[in-house]
DNA sequence: TGAGTGATTTACT
DNA sequence: GTAAATCACTCAG
């Protein structure tokens, strides 16, 4: 169920930013488990992507984790308050990343509602990046994780989205990176209400 | 050691 | 739909 560390290690990003959407995402803080279905994604194709932290090979301590090997968490802080999660692909060295932006409740529901404070019937409750993360219980403490460690992992339950479902758009914050802003490499399921922005196309 | 910065959220018109 | 906040971290000196 839990998926291996080769899985991570495809060096087709844009395949498995697509391939991760209908997989879930566990969480376990203190023995409470939660996890939430992949619904949304966008690829950060490495040193090649201007949107990439690690454009042009920048190499520092904040991006090292991307150049892990696939199958390692990153997780970022952006405006100083919210987390973002991205799983590290492909090999050593080359710091694919693929970003979550947006989970549907599956287990601990309950536990959701209360890291974020309101009904889990609410769409804004794991809509977003830093919702997602929040809601999940990840912080800066599970930047640099194995993701087939007991802290966190994902498995495959057999989703599987049709491709008519898998809508394809230009990726959303990223317009200091030009021509590569308008790139179609941000990923989500058609009419899932978790998406964060379901009517964007 | 400190100025600069942002893969967003939230509230508001 | 649009606009403004905001703060902890990053990176370079």
């Amino acid at each position: 169920m839990k998926l291996p560390l080769s899985y991570y290690s495809n060096q087709d990003v844009l395949f498995l930013a697509q391939d991760l959407l209908g997989k879930v995402l566990f969480t376990e803080i203190n023995d409470e488990v939660t996890a939430g279905i992949i619904v949304e994604t966008e690829a950060y194709f490495g040193v090649l992507d201007k949107a990439s932290h690690a454009y042009g090979g920048r190499r520092t301590n904040r991006t090292e984790t991307l150049y892990s090997h696939g199958g390692v968490s990153y997780v970022y802080l952006c405006y100083g308050i919210h987390h973002l999660f991205n799983v590290v692909t492909s090999v050593k060295d080359e710091p694919h990343a693929v970003l979550i932006r947006a989970v549907e409740p599956l287990i601990g529901k309950n536990i959701m509602e209360l890291r974020r404070n309101m009904s889990v019937d609410k769409a804004a409750i794991s809509s977003g990046p830093g919702s997602a993360a929040k809601a999940l219980g990840i912080d800066q403490s599970f930047n640099k994780k194995d993701l087939d460690g007991n802290e966190i992992w994902i498995e495959d339950h057999g989703i599987r989205y049709p491709s008519d479902d898998i809508i394809k758009v230009p990726r959303i914050g990223v317009a200091y990176a030009q021509e590569d802003a308008l790139l179609p490499w941000r990923f989500f399921v058609k009419g899932n209400k978790y998406v964060s922005k379901p009517n964007t196309i």
